[in-house]
DNA sequence: TTATAGTTGATCAAATTAGTCGGTTATTGC
DNA sequence: GCAATAACCGACTAATTTGATCAACTATAA
């Protein structure tokens, strides 16, 4: 079981696809300034994301990236198994094998524990975090933000 | 989040503690004999365990660990919390200071998640593992395998 | 007094993570 | 056609973590 900034960013990033991916294709460079993810590791995960087919790309100017279905039919369990192969909390990834190829005293426990966390974020849709107040907030938040930097050269050439 | 061998070690370790610890405590080199796993690291988790009051131990010949308190008082939870030191699934530690002191955009998922996995791993006690059927079998096997290995100088003194 | 077994600390190889860099291809608008 | 844009690709690196080893020490039972 692996949980690390590689899943949050990736679900982070889609985040932030289903919010401003809506009338034209986002560029890593926007998600970058937006949710300070480095571009180049965007762009390793984003490889990856498009090789399970959660997003699809254009490119040229005006180019990025936009969800490969609606957000309704993307969930954070997809998200996190594209750029980490796995959620699997066992030793032997299901195999059964983790004591010279028998299973260990506490093998299913790790099975049962899979499964939870599987079922939980298999349940939750990039839909349904959009719809959430917090992330309503936060979002508008990091708009403004990214907004006024933007007239960042601006403000310093009136003084 | 970090559910890795080590957690999985500890855990094992504590139940193979809770099998065969009744009587008396039980050294490490029996518990690396019967679980696959190395004395020396043993040594470091238990070191964590003791530190975190989960085991005590007995210096000297016939000395071991034993657990501090029943098997049906100590939950995963606290094992995995003991070496692990956190099971939480959010970047920031829970203090919600992510992306420069405020809040990211998937905060409040990975607090949910945490909670959902740490409300999971607390309900289940050692007591509770020990009286499943699978663990009964597996740890038969294990009893089988290692007499068989060390002669019967054991069998002696549990009978 | 000797063997046992916990305790501590230093060290290490391998793996993984997070991130960088340089270059390439495709596409758009001028 | 040409320049700008932005996806794409692969190699490479630094830092961290993991899993493990070793050596030296202390307490204790027989």
């Amino acid at each position: 079981m692996r949980l690390t900034t590689k899943g949050r960013y990736a679900v982070t990033a889609m985040l932030d696809l289903a919010l401003h991916g809506v009338e034209h294709p986002v560029s890593l460079a926007d998600i970058s300034g937006r949710q300070d993810i480095s571009l180049s590791y965007l762009e390793q995960l984003f490889a990856k994301l498009r090789r399970n087919n959660l997003v699809s790309s254009v490119r040229g100017p005006g180019g990025g990236y936009r969800l490969s279905r609606g957000g309704h039919e993307i969930f954070v369990a997809q998200i996190i198994d594209a750029v980490n192969e796995t959620v699997d909390a066992t030793g032997c990834g299901g195999s059964a094998d983790c004591q010279q190829g028998e299973v260990c005293l506490t093998h299913h426990l790790w099975c049962d524990l899979s499964e939870q966390i599987h079922g939980f974020l298999s349940k939750i849709s990039l839909s349904n975090l959009v719809e959430r107040r917090e992330v309503q907030t936060i979002s508008a938040r990091q708009n403004a933000r990214s907004h006024s930097h933007q007239g960042e050269t601006l403000a310093l050439t009136e003084l």
